[in-house]
DNA sequence: AGGGATATTGTAAGCGCTTACATTTCAATT
DNA sequence: AATTGAAATGTAAGCGCTTACAATATCCCT
């Protein structure tokens, strides 16, 4: 189907060997000037590319990173992943991203679609996966990290932050400011050990308040905006009504902000809602939303680096634990209805 | 390095020639189900995935469609590529996207990687290329559509709308309601037709209105929320001030927005804002911004049906033309000052 | 000028898979 | 039971590249 030209035609036209043609293209340093440039404009002439599936099955590298993320349809995984891709890139491999759509099963699937493409290594979200994907990677020898989640001990070393205590960070602040009629809209916990830990998070700063996290009114959804609207409007139909509503992150947190307006309530004088990541649009929305932010960027160019290094066997790869920052923002004031101090 | 099964391990435990195993894998009913189960069992029991690179290079074919897009930073590609990708999949192929950060030499590198890698069909955004990358693509007879761009003339067919008339009919509608200090923040122009587009538009709509267009207020800056925040706070410095800013995406939009704001200038009260995408975003900003809906779901969706036909030879590619629709709403008011009528 | 070390180039064996073609198996028919 | 043709399986030739190893050219000494 495809008649490109190959290798041995630019041999030909150059009048060397097929080896010679591959050294001035992969070390062209050992290679005399004279024939390196008949070579190069053989190449042009001809208007050759090399064949990808030939060079990696003679070579058996890729210089490809592979990288699944669940969701490409929001900005959650966007500016960490370009960050990841100029990193990459700096240090010659190309990124590949294929998406999972929040499926356990996609992602498997993908994960194998991406080592048999031969991608050198991987990035994964998070640690929550059957066990047997970790067996696989290992036994292909295809290295693998996690990002968006800080686990020391997982079954693949990870560069993130602690969902939990980020979480736990922003519910005290709430919790200290007054508010006990407290709801969460949280994204599916299933195949997401993000969500798992920001949700655990909010019941131990409960707990720690003396309150009961059983009582947590609480709502899964998928992250979409529209999802966070819907159970935005479910709580506030709740008796008592939250006075707060903490949201897995920032997407769902302007879903509910919409919604709010939509059903003519304030924020924050009749309710308060937060998100997570601070995305763009935590401070694009009005209020702006109080967040945890996320240091996107970094994690993206740290996650590069150490990949590649785990890839070229520098290293079999350490976890990183990033910060995060509590974001107060105008989206979470005082428990309506209390007296001012 | 890699010491994965390959189909010879899987031909030797099932006791069947390799030849068996493949078809096994890929034209399951030519053999029969005594073999098969032996050969899947062995499948299973050795972990064996088939080898891409191989198999690409055996069969010359990898049901793998590439995507070059200007960003990932942000949400305008990301709908319509969702789309794509969920369409492509259910037609048995697999989407690589890559990132060209709007810099024409890097998408040219790209698709030259994507090409080596075997893409048997790539999408493009726009049309506005170097020419030679056109022979090439010709030359390796691997088919190509363009996206979000809609010229029935160009060197491949394209999927998409016109941001000319688009613009033209949000900027009709802007000087019908009296607007006429008009300024506009539009895209880096270069290697971008849609940006172009979309300034002739509001250009010919001035001259419909018997308005000069060079009279046009232009900042031509990357599409990020920063830079829409900047260019505003520039133009409300002009004499005599703008009473509208035509923003060439939601995204320049908001951030525009997020400046008015923030100079205490009250939109549309003061000075209206119009965007361009209608991406989520444009519904959570307030006031909500006026813009011009485009069929991202349905583009993305029809790209992968006539470039996968393309693939598979059964269409040279028509271009097809969608229609896009005017959101009115409220960051698009009257002009400041002008009595009622 | 001769000899050896070194830099350059060539030869050819795979890498793991698909597939045209050859061979074997087997059920149906006579 | 012999014959036949279709169905199942096996054989082996590549696909386009890299790279170990072999062969040759080049250079620097004495």
């Amino acid at each position: 189907m495809n008649t490109a030209p190959t290798l041995d035609d630019v041999a030909r036209v150059a009048r060397v060997s097929t080896a010679t043609v591959s050294r001035c293209l992969n070390m062209p340093e050992r290679v005399t000037d004279k024939t390196r440039a008949r070579v190069l404009s053989a190449v042009e002439a001809l208007g050759y590319t090399p064949n990808f599936a030939a060079r990696v099955m003679a070579a058996r590298r890729t210089f490809t990173i592979g990288a699944i993320i669940p969701t490409m349809e929001n900005a959650i995984f966007a500016r960490g992943l370009q960050a990841f891709q100029e990193e990459l890139h700096a240090r010659g491999y190309t990124l590949l991203v294929a998406s999972s759509a929040y499926q356990p099963e996609l992602e498997q699937e993908q994960i194998k679609a991406l080592v048999a493409r031969g991608a050198d290594g991987l990035l994964l979200i998070g640690h929550d996966r059957d066990p047997a994907i970790y067996e696989y990677l290992a036994r292909q020898r295809v290295p693998a990290l996690a990002a968006w989640s800080f686990v020391d001990d997982g079954a693949i070393p990870s560069i993130g932050f602690s969902n939990r205590d980020a979480m736990f960070e922003l519910a005290q602040d709430v919790l200290q400011s007054g508010h006990r009629e407290i709801a969460m809209i949280s994204g599916v916990i299933r195949g997401n050990d993000r969500a798992r830990a920001r949700l655990d998070g909010v019941r131990a700063a409960m707990t720690d308040h003396g309150l009961d996290p059983a009582q947590l009114t609480l709502i899964e959804t998928p992250y979409e905006i529209e999802n966070g609207a819907d159970a935005f409007a479910t709580l506030m139909e709740r008796q008592p009504r939250p006075t707060v509503v903490l949201c897995g992150n920032d997407v769902l947190a302007a879903g509910a902000l919409r919604q709010a307006h939509h059903l003519g309530l304030r924020v924050p004088q009749d309710v308060s809602i937060t998100g997570f990541d601070d995305l763009e649009l935590a401070r694009l929305v009005s209020p702006a939303l109080a967040t945890v932010h996320v240091p996107h960027r970094e994690m993206g160019r740290e996650a590069a680096r150490m990949l590649v290094d785990m890839v070229e066997g520098k290293t079999p790869g350490t976890s990183v634990r990033l910060g995060t920052t509590l974001h107060r923002r105008a989206s979470l004031g005082a428990v309506p209805g209390d007296m001012p101090h």
